[in-house]
DNA sequence: CTAATATGATACACGAATGTCTCATATTTT
DNA sequence: AAAATATGAGACATTCGTGTATCATATTAG
């Protein structure tokens, strides 16, 4: 069932597409592959010569988007650090690429390879948050899914207050980082 | 263009259909009127001899739930309380309604009774958290626009929490609040 | 009980989005 | 320059959700 391609992308054809999907799609959901083509700027047929059919261009998109967030987090890491230095590594990294954040937080996770993606990226979170539990940065008490969620729904925070211009990144990450730390102690 | 009702619903129909509506459309946006008809087990011509269209629809059932936030919230406050105090009440009221707040935030807020409903909330948030920082709970230098995102974002996280069967609806609370004030201090 | 009416089921028309196809044009490759 | 091929534009069929109308049935009101 390999998806055969007779046509072969065009680089810029290709980002053209997947950026305008991704700011189509945070905008509205519903969005049209008529409008996604016209702001691509690229026609219509385009679209269906190189994806299936929409559920194969969203596939396509969040798997990027998962790939992205996790070479970012990844590239940026320092395992030997302290916790909070790889904490704050990390919001700094994951804060700017919240578009592709509210992307997949969008999706339905059917896909094995998005499941096993997030999956990857709950691992890391848990472990960090372990980390910081045993070097006394946090709570003991405070459980860790709660502390997982909480490093989710600040970075997403965050990228709106910047996204808002209510703050400036960097100003967003600290206030992260600040409010998470204090927040779990 | 006042909306004429040839007919008049049942209670029960209709708290079926918004029961329905709020539950699919949650747990997808895209949800079909034939898929809510059959939900609530009801014909699917009388959700359009009640609602003129499908925006109809999502706007009544977003007036509602934002007429719910506002009135448990408005209902459990004590405004003379200590800040402290009035941000529990808030969060245990506003938490077990977080269906109705996921509902409202996926929305556009295209319609003006919804966007007042929200200035309403928003101003009540803000004042709430201005008192906090008068009364010393929280720091000063924190923007208040960070502060009322996060009283924002941590109801959701806590509902979510609860409806995943991670914590109790009680844990979840105080968790929260926890969470807000050393958080934020 | 009887009249009024809300509901369910069905058939129907309509529009919008999807997906396919073709051909002329633009771009790349050799 | 010439061949190969990716793209744009448009026509086309199809599907699906929406919205309307009708009639028999169930429910409520008087």
């Amino acid at each position: 069932m390999s998806r055969e391609r007779r046509h072969t992308i065009r680089p810029r054809t290709l980002e053209a597409i997947l950026d305008a999907a991704i700011r189509l799609f945070n905008a509205d959901r519903g969005t049209t592959l008529s409008e996604i083509a016209i702001a691509a700027g690229v026609g219509r047929a385009t679209l269906h010569r190189h994806f299936q059919d929409k559920d194969d261009l969203i596939q396509t998109l969040s798997a990027r988007c998962m790939e992205e967030m996790n070479a970012a987090v990844l590239a940026t890491d320092i395992p030997d650090q302290p916790a909070v230095a790889r904490l704050h590594a990390m919001l700094k990294s994951a804060i700017p690429l919240g578009d592709r954040y509210a992307f997949l937080s969008l999706e339905r996770m059917e896909d094995e390879d998005l499941q096993s993606g997030y999956q990857e990226q709950l691992n890391w979170t848990t472990a960090l948050i372990e980390q910081l539990k045993t070097e006394q940065a946090i709570a003991k008490d405070v459980p860790t899914s709660w502390a997982v969620a909480q490093v989710d729904q600040v970075i997403w925070t965050a990228w709106t207050a910047v996204w808002n211009l209510e703050l400036t990144k960097d100003d967003a990450t600290d206030l992260a980082l600040r409010t998470l730390l204090k927040g779990l102690s």
